[in-house]
RNA sequence: GGAGGGAUGGCCGAGUGGUUUAAGGCGCCUGUCUUGAAAACAGGUGUGGGGUGAACGCUCCACCGUGGGUUCGAAUCCCUCUCCCUCCGCCA
C-alpha cells in the first residue's frame, strides 16, 4: 500500500510510478479529489464530535432538571448529525481504501522501464549451455521412462496439472527441499515452518487480496485460504508488530507447498511439470531497515544464485523492467535455470525488494532506542521453486544410456543413491 | 463437539453508565542529589488520524480482543464473531 501523504505531495511521482508499469495514472487525480472530501468530512464530525463531548460531560453534572432536559434533546440533534456524517465518511474511507490498495509499488528509478517482458534486462549469464552426444530428452518423456514421474495417476486422483512423482523423483525432490533449506540457514536464515492456510487479512497483508483473489484457493465454508507463496505467512509473521531496531534484520526461510488456480496461464505451459496448481518451493524473506534494504537484496541474489551454482546448474539473471516486476516490488530480479530437454529458461526465482509496502499494509514497524520509528523494509525472493528446478536438474543430469546423475550436494539426502537408473 | 471462565497501555492490574480526562504498581526516559552508580525525590512515558505552525509544540478525534447496537454520554449494558484458559468427549 502506498503512503496517501505521499500521494498528497508528490502525486507526479505516483503518477510517473503507474505510467512506467503502463497503468492509468488518473486514478492519482480521483484518490486526491476523495482525499480532500474526507478530510472536509471528518473535520466537520470531529468539531461535532468534540461539542458532544463537552456537553455531555457537563450533562451529568447539572441538577436543574429543565436545564438537563434540553441539553439532552440538543445533543440528541447533534448525536443523529454524528450518525448521518459518520456514515458518509465511512462510504469515502471505503472508496479510497479501494483505490490505493490498488496502486501497485512505486519502481524505483534504476528499474528499466518496459512495456513487457521482453524489455526485461539479462544481466549476466552463468555457467555453459550444456552439449550433449545424444538427443537430450525433455523431463516430461525422460521422468515417465524412469518411473519416477506419473501424469495420468494424478490427473485420476485430482485433474489436469497434477502429477505424481514416485521413488527417487520424490526422493531426488525432497532431497532439493532439504539442501535448499540446510543451505539458506547457513547463509544466515532463520527456518520457519508455518501454516500452509492463512485467514483473509493476511492476504490482504502480504498485497495478495483483494487484487489476486481469482488465483486462490478458498476453504468453502472458513474464511482460509491455501497459501500461493510462503512470503504470506512469513509476512503475516510480524504483522502488527512494533519490532526493535536492534532485531533487524530478520532473515527467515521456509519450505510450504504453493496452491495456485492459475486460470490467466489457462492453456500455457500445459506440457510436464513445470507449470501446476501444486508445487513446492523454499522461500527467503527479510525484514530490514530501510536503508539495509538494497544491500540485502544484493545478499538475497547472491544467496539464490549459489543455490544454483552449487547444483551445477547453468542459470541466468534479469533484470525486470517496469512491466514485469510483480505488484508488491520496487525492484526485482529473476533467476531463471537452462532446461537442456525442453530447451528453454526456466524461471526459479523472482527477488524482490519491497520496500515499505508490505509493511504498511501488514503494519510492520520498528522502533530504534533514539526513538526513531518508521515502517520496516521487507524483502522475498524463491530459494528455489521446486518442479522448475527438478526439472532442470534432471535434464540436465541425464546420461547417454537413460539415466540421471545425482548432483554433489544433494547425495547427503539420497539414501546413497548416485544415479537415478533408467530403469528405476 | 459439550460445559464453564477470560481478553484493559511495554508488563502486572483496578475499574458494572457521567469527578476515569483509564486508578495503582513495575519497567523505561529526563531532572535533582552523587566522583560515578544505586537509593530517594520530582516530572514524563502508547498507537493512528485531523487542524495549526518554519520549528519545539499546541489542539481536536478515535482506539480497553473484533464488528454492530442501546444512550445526551459506554472499558462498563445488549448482540455477533475471534482468540486464550480449565474440564469432559473424540482423535493422527
Amino acid at each position: 500500500m502506498i503512503d496517501i501523504k505521499l500521494v498528497r505531495e508528490e502525486p507526479q511521482t505516483v503518477k510517473q510510478g503507474l505510467l512506467s508499469r503502463n497503468l492509468d495514472p488518473s486514478v492519482v487525480d480521483d484518490l486526491l479529489t476523495i482525499d480532500e472530501m474526507r478530510r472536509e468530512k471528518l473535520t466537520g464530525v470531529e468539531t461535532l464530535k468534540a461539542e458532544r463531548n463537552t456537553v455531555s460531560r457537563e450533562i451529568g453534572k447539572i441538577k436543574d432538571k429543565g436545564e438537563r432536559e434540553a441539553k439532552i434533546a440538543d445533543m440528541k440533534v447533534v448525536s443523529d448529525s454524528i450518525s448521518a456524517l459518520d456514515e458518509e465518511l465511512r462510504l469515502i474511507e471505503e472508496k479510497q481504501q479501494e483505490l490505493i490498495m490498488g496502486i501497485p509499488n512505486i519502481p524505483l528509478a534504476q528499474v528499466p522501464i518496459g512495456k513487457d517482458e521482453s524489455d526485461n534486462v539479462v544481466l549476466r549469464v552463468e555457467g555453459e549451455i550444456p552439449t550433449f552426444d545424444f538427443e537430450p530428452l525433455p523431463h516430461w518423456d525422460l521422468g515417465p521412462q524412469l518411473g519416477i514421474l506419473d501424469f495420468e495417476r494424478g490427473v485420476k486422483i485430482t485433474g489436469s496439472r497434477f502429477y505424481v512423482l514416485s521413488g527417487l523423483g520424490a526422493r531426488l525432490q525432497r532431497a532439493l527441499i532439504a539442501y535448499m533449506l540446510d543451505l539458506h540457514i547457513k547463509q544466515g536464515y532463520l527456518e520457519k515452518y508455518t501454516p500452509f492456510m492463512v485467514k483473509g487479512a493476511t492476504l490482504y497483508a502480504a498485497g495478495q487480496l483483494p487484487k489476486f483473489a481469482d488465483n486462490l484457493y478458498k476453504d468453502h465454508e472458513e474464511d482460509l485460504y491455501m497459501v500461493p507463496t510462503a512470503e504470506v505467512p512469513l509476512t503475516g509473521l510480524h504483522m502488527d508488530e512494533f519490532l526493535e531496531g536492534q532485531q533487524l534484520p530478520l532473515r527467515y526461510t521456509a519450505y510450504t507447498p504453493c496452491f495456485r488456480r492459475e486460470k490467466m496461464s489457462a492453456g500455457r505451459d500445459v506440457r510436464g511439470i513445470k507449470r501446476g496448481h501444486q508445487f513446492d518451493k523454499v522461500e527467503m524473506y527479510t525484514y530490514c531497515k530501510p536503508e539495509d534494504s538494497m544491500q540485502e537484496l544484493d545478499k538475497m541474489m547472491a544467496d539464490a544464485e549459489e543455490t544454483c551454482r552449487q547444483l551445477g546448474l547453468t542459470y541466468r539473471i534479469l533484470q525486470l523492467c517496469t512491466a514485469d516486476i510483480s505488484f508488491n516490488a520496487s525492484i526485482a530480479y529473476d533467476i531463471e535455470v537452462w532446461a537442456p530437454g525442453c530447451q528453454e529458461w526456466l524461471e526459479v526465482s523472482s527477488i524482490s525488494n519491497v520496500g515499505n509496502f508490505q509493511a504498511r499494509r501488514a503494519n510492520i514497524k520498528f522502533k530504534e532506542e533514539d526513538g526513531r520509528k518508521d515502517y520496516v523494509h521487507t524483502l522475498n525472493g524463491s530459494g528455489l521453486g521446486m518442479p522448475r528446478t527438478l526439472i532442470a536438474v534432471l535434464e540436465t543430469y541425464q546420461q547417454a544410456n537413460g539415466s540421471v546423475k545425482i548432483p554433489e550436494v544433494l547425495l547427503p539426502w539420497m539414501g546413497g543413491a548416485t544415479e537415478i537408473p533408467c530403469c528405476a
